[in-house]
RNA sequence: GCCGGGGUGGCGGAAUGGCAGACGCAGCGAGCUUAAACCUCGCGGCCGCGAGGCGUGUGGGUUCGAAUCCCACCCCCGGCACCA
């Protein structure tokens, strides 16, 4: 037994918590003993799949690296805890276009930079002391990873979900290349500031649209409902009717139109193309050719963006064709216009325009001084312009008085027993265009012969290898079209010389599957086995930015679907539960940009506190999902609490037995109320009062040491062994390291990290009495000390004892008493 | 414009129908120290000497009781932005 009396200052102890000699030590000894390597299988536990976000190696880590990945390891570590067989895998997206700006400016090969960048940033993840399992570990651009995206690719080409079509893309003609939409800035080049160009090239596309359906049936699964929304709408399904008509003095052609309102056509009093629409070369009037030839002109020297903006535009941009069209409803001709604001990516390309019911069409008709006419009644107090709700239908014919769903349908019949036109759903969600004219990126798997057309490379012939050796000169073409020995090989059919695709894939690509080979890292006989699809598929856990709610998490679960159609994955979701963290922003509440200069190095709060201390600082500061600005100066709180911690898990009070004291049952009750707290917040990742209710412990402890010690009294030993390694096993998840430190310096087994989640007692938890407030009208006058579950009789007996009761009554009789067991008893007076 | 999230002390936040401000930062006071730092203890929404009054963006409502539920409005953040 420990009698030793804690010296007076409590700084003088000779031991130290010191984060910087306990980290490093603790992370090689789990890294020689394989602490984290996650088998596959483990006799009696069941698997769980914990994953966050895979980082790009852009070269540093950032604390948004910190801040999304350590509370997701805390849940790894806790499930671990709880007895899963727990995988929870690191890796890299090491395809893209930073890599390959460094090379243009002559820094270093793509590879290069990549290379050295993910050796620094594997080393900077480990200092977080996560249990990655990096046996496990993935790298997007190396030929055992892409050989499979590459595979991905074939198979989906099999399945005729990949195909070759034209597409307008944006083009900077002084760069001499191809542009994303996101470097066009403002119309221009966001390098050399040239006007961007449309242009027309025939490009690799994903027929993601195939799977918009099934795409749009998210409800069942548990993500947070704003990401579910978010890809709803993106996804974006109309329902509707298409519908042609015929274009006056042209009997040969006619005009299709795509209307959510078919029950409103008796309203048409224009039509609109698309200034790109085919028909538009033909039905064209010679009085009105040079006008829209020059309009079409503007359109196309005009980039999409500011095509879809509406600012800086105070109405829409339009021209009269001279040509007009037969609305099949009433025969009547309509004159059909040129317009900016029908996409021809969406529907027909054309619309029927009935501005009485649709404020765009509205607008145009005002601007061009074309007919409106209301084919919906109104309410009588309605005072916009185009009326787009519910009411009887007027000036249509045979639909007048019908409501809008009844018309609708009637309209559809029509058309349909007419056979000019059919019910029909579209969607704004467009296929997936993938290729890049980039080097650093993987190969589209496809050869070009000149007489067997275009073919996919044999599987057994993959991975197409990206050569090392390039030049990397802007041309317009990915740089390996410069590579005659890249772009020289022969046609697997007819074996003659033929051409290589010189385009690599989208890097979503790599990442809509990475999560599939964490599962099966070494596997080069197939992306992934059926036995490690089974044993870890789907992901019971996901967490990342919502930066990706759309692109990356749908592109994901199209790739999901796709491979369950193979037979390959089981499930129809890749993510059964998804999280989606905050943005840490700089002290200064805006978004860290070194620009700003308000970049936090984690390296840097890691080598002045510690990485346990800045762990629970990241998950203490507010709600995961919230984010925040990062206080430099609030860590030290946290930094107190560990030295806090280890000052009273170090330094031992003088011992006796004594389970019945009340200051032992006291110890016991915050030890339980603590267990519950923190388990029931850490399954809601509730991190903050985490951390919060761990202080709290600390701090109960810490005062009841000292408070034995200035009454020279001793605290009861299996009350304070209990306490103290239960605060241990709670904060093991959050603080890895100095858990485990004292976990061994209490004389426990190595390691915590094997333990399992302490168990709450509810008997414990229960408080001897407890304070109620009594109120008069709901305001608080007064309180009395009653047992836990006294009722309602004893309580009142309890307030009228009172003192003041008459005072606080004033005089009056109770008209009425409110008792809430345990929690209140409100007198009401009138 | 549409959709989503949010507004609580000097600051980050806690409390989702029952004692507003847990936990922490910054601040103030005291102890320890030659001194400072560290550490420890205490104070801490606003007004008021006090009893008490007022307080969770604003205004109304429901309720014995509202930060929490309902209605209207204001502001901030994020996403989408002519999809017929």
């Amino acid at each position: 037994m420990t009698t030793d009396t804690p010296s007076e200052a409590t700084t003088d102890f000779g031991d130290r918590y010191d984060p910087s000699t306990i980290e490093p030590k603790w992370r090689a000894r789990w890294e020689a003993d394989g602490l984290y390597r996650t088998p596959d299988h483990v006799e009696g536990k069941e698997n769980r799949y914990q994953l966050t976000m895979l980082p790009y190696p852009s070269g540093d880590l950032h604390v948004g690296h910190w801040f999304a990945m350590t509370p997701s390891d805390a849940l790894a570590r806790y499930y671990r805890m709880r007895g899963y067989n727990v995988m929870f895998p690191m890796g890299f997206d090491a395809f893209g276009l930073p890599a390959e700006n460094a090379a243009f400016k002559g820094n270093a090969h793509p590879r290069d930079w990549t290379d050295a960048n993910v050796a620094h940033m594997r080393d900077q993840l480990k200092a977080m002391g996560a249990m990655f399992d990096w046996s496990r570990e993935m790298n997007s651009s190396r030929p055992d990873y892409y050989r499979w995206t590459q595979w991905f690719f074939l198979q989906l080409y099999t399945r005729g979900l990949a195909e070759r079509k034209k597409a307008l893309v944006n083009w900077c003609p002084k760069d001499n290349t191809v542009l994303a939409n996101e470097q066009v800035v403002g119309g221009r080049c966001e390098r050399c500031d040239s006007l961007v160009e449309q242009r027309e090239l025939e490009q690799w596309f994903l027929k993601i649209t195939d799977y918009a359906d099934e795409l749009l049936d998210n409800e069942a699964l548990d993500w947070p409902e704003h990401v579910k929304l978010m890809q709803r709408n993106w996804i974006g399904r109309s329902e509707g009717a298409q519908f042609s008509m015929r274009i006056q003095g042209h009997d040969d052609l006619e005009l299709s139109v795509f209307t959510t309102r078919p029950d409103t056509s008796f309203g048409m009093t224009f039509a609109v193309l698309a200034p790109e629409h085919p028909l538009v070369e033909q039905i064209t009037t010679a009085e009105q050719r040079a006008a829209v030839e020059e309009f079409v002109d503007r359109i196309k020297r005009s980039t999409e963006i500011e095509r879809l903006s509406t600012e800086g535009d105070a109405g829409k941009r339009g021209v009269f064709t001279g040509a007009y069209a037969i609305n099949p409803f009433n025969e009547q001709p309509v004159p059909i216009y040129l317009a900016d604001y029908v996409l021809m990516s969406y529907g027909t390309g054309a619309i029927m325009a009935v501005p009485g019911q649709d404020q765009r069409d509205w607008d145009f008709a005002k601007a061009y001084d074309l007919p409106i006419l209301r084919t919906v009644q109104p309410p009588a107090d309605f005072e916009g312009d185009a009326y787009t709700g519910d009411g009887p239908a007027i000036n249509s014919d045979w639909l007048d008085g019908l409501l809008k769903e009844q018309s609708i349908g009637r309209a559809i019949t029509w058309l349909e027993e007419r056979g000019i036109g059919e019910r029909r759903v579209n969607y704004r969600m467009r296929d997936w265009l993938i290729s890049r004219q980039r080097y650093w990126g993987a190969p589209i798997p496809m050869v070009y012969c000149d007489t067997c057309g275009i073919q996919p490379v044999p599987e057994d012939q993959l991975p197409v290898v990206l050569p090392y050796d390039v030049e990397f000169r802007p041309t317009g073409e990915s740089p390996l079209s410069l590579s005659e020995d890249f772009v020289g090989t022969t046609c697997p059919v007819c074996d003659e010389p033929a051409r290589r695709e010189t385009d690599t894939m989208d890097t979503f690509m790599c990442s809509s599957w990475y999560f599939m080979r964490y599962a099966d890292p070494g596997d080069d006989g197939a992306a992934i086995s059926f036995d490690a699809a089974q044993a870890w598929l789907p992901i019971d856990q996901y967490t990342g930015g919502s930066e990706h709610a759309v692109m990356h998490l749908l592109y994901a679960r199209f790739f999901y679907k796709v491979a369950r159609d193979m037979g390959i994955v089981p499930g129809d979701e890749p993510f059964t539960r998804y999280y989606s963290q905050g943005q840490i922003l700089g002290p200064d509440g805006r978004r860290m940009s070194k620009s700003r200069g308000n970049v936090v190095p984690p390296d840097d709060q890691v080598a002045k506190w510690g990485a346990d201390t800045f762990r629970a600082y990241l998950m203490f500061l507010g709600p995961w999902d919230q984010g925040g600005p990062y206080d430099v100066d609030g860590i030290v709180g946290v930094s107190r609490w560990l030295n806090r911690l280890w000052n009273v898990a170090t330094v031992e009070p003088s011992f006796v037995d004594a389970p019945g004291s009340d200051e032992a049952r006291a110890i016991r009750r915050a030890t339980h109320q603590t267990i519950a707290r923190v388990t029931t917040d850490i399954e809601a990742k509730a991190f903050n009062t985490i951390v919060a209710a761990l202080m709290e412990l600390t701090n109960t402890l810490h005062r009841a040491r000292e408070a034995a010690k200035d009454e020279g009294q001793s605290v009861d030993r299996a009350a304070w062994d209990e306490a103290l390694d239960s605060l241990l096993l709670l904060m093991a998840p959050l603080c890895p390291h100095v858990s485990e430190e004292l976990w061994e310096r209490r004389g426990h087994e190595y390691s915590i990290h094997l333990q399992s989640w302490p168990e709450s007692d509810t008997a414990l938890m229960v408080e001897d009495t407890v304070e109620i407030p009594v109120q008069v009208n709901g305001k608080v006058r007064d309180r009395v000390s009653v047992a836990p579950d006294a009722d309602e009789a004893t309580v009142r007996a309890a307030a009228e004892a009172l003192p003041r009761w008459s005072e606080h009554l004033g005089g009056k009789e109770p008209f009425r008493v409110i008792y809430v067991p345990g929690r209140l008893l409100n007198v009401v007076v009138k």
